[in-house]
RNA sequence: GGCCCGAUGGCGGAGUGGUUACGCAGAGGACUGCAAAUCCUUGCACGCCGGUUCGAUUCCGGCUCGGGCCUCCA
């Protein structure tokens, strides 16, 4: 029994899905403008774990999960003109790097990953309808989704109209009939990017593309929805309202899940701060993506997760261990303890020290559950380092300690070590690792 | 200002109304030519003030501090 923790009602439930053979979970993905950093890929990390969970609780077939590409964007469309190329240029190069940073930290790819500019009509389809249904409006080349039409606004983020128009600290655009009101579909001027719509040539807002594309995709209502806790307002909210009034009063997701950040010192990791780390720069270190993915597991997902120099070095020691423990072994049994802590809300810390318990096939097909150990203990100590020369010297080091020579092979191993390689002699002779 | 979240040992981080995980780092020992790895042993903790209770780190209230959202943001 998995139970998860459900912003909406800000409790931990049984998570029973409406159809255990047809699980559906949305996880809003990247803008591609940028390379990603690792506060993004926390979420694409976790996910990916909680998919391991219910496909191995539910069984291999039974989740449909998607995650979006947006590729039509504001920033996109400013970042297309500074390098004088077309916007797909920019998105194109941009997702492909992040499939592979994020296939670096051993993250599958979803099952659909929908792009916003593939999904132009299922969008001014869903815009039509809320404006049928009296709940979006027309003005001056935009569609504004009416806030004040939908009663339930603000169920997800506990906020009630005061505190929204309190907290409306931008300056709101005259063709607003209420501060609170949102853009669906906004104009596109000559040479921008836009598509034909009733409305005019133009383009659509952020929110509404998740909402259209998890209908088409998935559903009018969906098991999972899931993101980063800045989302929950406003962009989850938008997204309840426009699909809870498309679609008569259904709610959208069933459970409403949200990582928490990683920190930077005191502060969210974010591209505006401009404390950002990304995993491309800390793989080009020399770090490996598994040691990134384990630091990112090493705290409960809805906490913060403070990103030091150390936490990386102590997963890297983490994972030593635990190849070592695991060895070679075939795959055994899942630890029926792994399988509790992250069927509880997804409890990865809490599998992590149960990790460290086992040893053999046991660990080794236990942490597959988490996406670790994915590799053999000999692909993680050796890596790609020139196993024959190294071979070479450890025979002369032998001689040489065969024949009392400590100078010689303390020099061999000196000289190894300062090339990164690490002799380890034991019962059965010596043997080598990459540092 | 509104809404939300957090505060655990040197570090990371679970968890629990009473015997106080786990990992990393540290210390001591075994092993080793010396190391490394491994094994054994070991020190160190629950922000502050009240309340409930036989007993609170764990429940309740207040406070302090920190963070997040309210604007693009994982």
């Amino acid at each position: 029994m998995i139970r998860l923790y459900d912003t909406m009602t800000r409790e931990k439930r049984p998570f029973v899905p409406l159809n255990p053979q047809r699980i559906t979970m949305y996880v809003c993905g990247p803008t591609v403008y940028g390379r990603a950093h690792i506060g993004n890929a926390r979420p694409a990390v976790v996910f990916d774990t909680l998919a391991r969970l219910i496909r191995h609780e539910f069984g291999d077939k039974s989740l449909v999960y998607a995650r979006n590409v947006t590729d039509v964007d504001d920033k996109i469309i400013a970042s297309a003109e500074a390098e004088g190329v077309d916007p797909s240029v920019i998105t194109e190069r941009y997702e492909r790097f992040y499939l592979e940073d994020m296939g670096a930290l051993g993250v599958v790819p979803p099952d659909i990953a929908p792009h916003a500019t593939q999904e132009i009509a299922a969008m001014t389809a869903m815009i039509s309808t809320l404006i049928e249904h009296g709940n979006a409006y027309e003005a001056q080349g935009h569609v504004l989704f009416s806030v004040p039409s939908d009663p339930h606004y603000g169920v997800l983020s506990k906020r009630d109209r005061d505190a929204m128009i309190a907290g409306a600290r931008v300056e709101v655009a005259p063709y607003k009939r209420d501060p609170a009101d949102f853009v669906l579909w906004k104009p596109s001027a000559e040479g921008v990017i836009g598509w034909d719509s009733p409305w005019g040539r133009g383009r659509p807002g952020w929110h509404v593309e998740c909402s259209a594309m998890i209908a088409r995709h998935l559903g009018e209502t969906i098991d999972i929805h899931g993101g980063g806790l800045d989302l929950i307002f406003p962009h989850h909210e938008n997204e309840i309202a426009q699909s809870r009034c498309a679609h008569a009063g259904l709610p959208l997701a069933r459970f409403w899940v949200h990582n928490g950040f990683v920190d930077m010192g005191a502060e969210k990791m974010s591209k505006s701060l401009g404390n950002i780390v990304t995993p491309a720069e800390l793989l080009a270190q020399g770090h490996k993506g598994e040691t990134l993915r384990l630091a990112l597991l090493s705290a409960h997902y809805r906490q913060p997760l403070p990103w030091t120099e150390n936490l990386i070095a102590q997963s890297k020691a983490t994972l030593d261990r635990l190849y070592r423990s695991a060895g070679d072994g075939e795959a055994g049994e899942i630890d029926a303890g792994v399988i509790d802590a992250l069927s509880d809300d997804l409890n990865t810390p809490l599998a992590l020290s149960r990790l460290a318990q086992l040893e053999g096939g046991t660990l080794k097909t236990s942490a597959s559950l988490l996406g670790l150990l994915t590799e053999s203990a000999d692909a993680w100590f050796k890596g790609d380092a020139d196993g024959d020369a190294i071979e070479g010297r450890i025979v002369e080091r032998a001689e040489a300690k065969a024949n009392r020579d400590f100078a010689t092979a303390d020099r061999i191993r000196d000289e190894l070590k300062a090339e990164g390689i690490v002799l380890e002699d034991g019962p059965g002779g010596t043997t080598w690792r990459r540092e």
